[in-house]
DNA sequence: CTAGGGGTTGAAGCGCGCTCGAACGCAAGT
DNA sequence: ACTTGCGTTCGAGCGCGCTTCAACCCCTAG
């Protein structure tokens, strides 16, 4: 499995320092990327532009989380809109959130407008998950750095 | 599942900020809250001690990644060096180290002293994988509390 | 006309890291 | 004597998030 591209993208684009503006990577993946003119794209195309596997883009379609068109053939076809979405998915899950979180979040968006509230709960939740565990890395890593530092110390 | 109680007693204990000295923090749970002297624990207490059930502890045993010794009923002994090896065991797990990797450490630690260059190998990769996760969160923090502030925002 | 390379489906399988269930042992308290 | 509570073992089961399999379809190029 990579989404490890995904990331990678966006790593390579950041300008690496923890606190940098943040707009430019939006417009990296949501706006420059994706080109909303752009004729709709293969299951195989979609899933090396977010780096998933085609299966996963399947069985993400099977969760509900995306509903991309069928051409004549019966084949998917992602468009712009499916595309965008499939990015924000692969970054939620990178992050941590469960594909029952998720898959609740998605389909709180597709019931439209009423739901805003709960929607900005989830994320809100998803924040303070990453953070703690972004402070659970931070201390690990001390440790880790430790154990190198003392080499050859015992445990 | 919480291993959350072994970092939630670090982090508390932390002084929060990132980049604080750390020499305390091994002194916490290393050598304070671990008396060498203490009389051996239970698996219960052991469990409580690192933010572990008693199965689990069991499942590790079973895995070669402690050996507590037994009492006269065949119950386990965790001594002082058992539990330090808990912790240190919990922490690596919880920096996403995988069983795979920290059964081959724990029996190069076992093995002895002609294995410390496999060993400073496998804590360096850790590491790298700490930090690039660290990165991947840090960029996920991002884009969700992106989409808190645009809060009705589509997706 | 046929071979190849894409796509489709539903159901089953898998790897990880536990977790549970059943049957049993031991020691203390009432 | 017996219940309670903690421990033991072995093996099976589970939840998650994919991944694989088998059978099938469609389109294009040779």
């Amino acid at each position: 499995m990579s989404t490890d591209l995904l990331v990678a993208q966006l790593l390579d684009a950041a300008p690496d320092s923890t606190g940098a503006p943040i707009g430019a990577l939006h417009r990296l993946l949501d706006d420059s990327a994706i080109d909303e003119s752009d004729p709709a794209k293969s299951i195989a195309e979609a899933a090396a532009l977010v780096g998933l596997s085609p299966t996963t883009l399947r069985y993400y379609e099977r969760q509900q989380l995306v509903r991309p068109a069928r051409n004549a053939a019966g084949h998917r076809e992602y468009s712009a809109l499916d595309l965008r979405r499939l990015v924000f998915i692969a970054r939620m899950r990178l992050s941590g959130m469960s594909m029952q979180e998720l898959t609740r979040y998605i389909a709180l968006v597709d019931d439209g407008h009423t739901t805003q509230q709960e929607r900005q709960q989830i994320m809100s939740a998803q924040r303070d998950r990453i953070l703690h565990r972004i402070r659970e890395l931070t201390l690990a890593l001390e440790v880790t750095e430790y154990k190198i530092r003392t080499y050859g110390a015992p445990e």
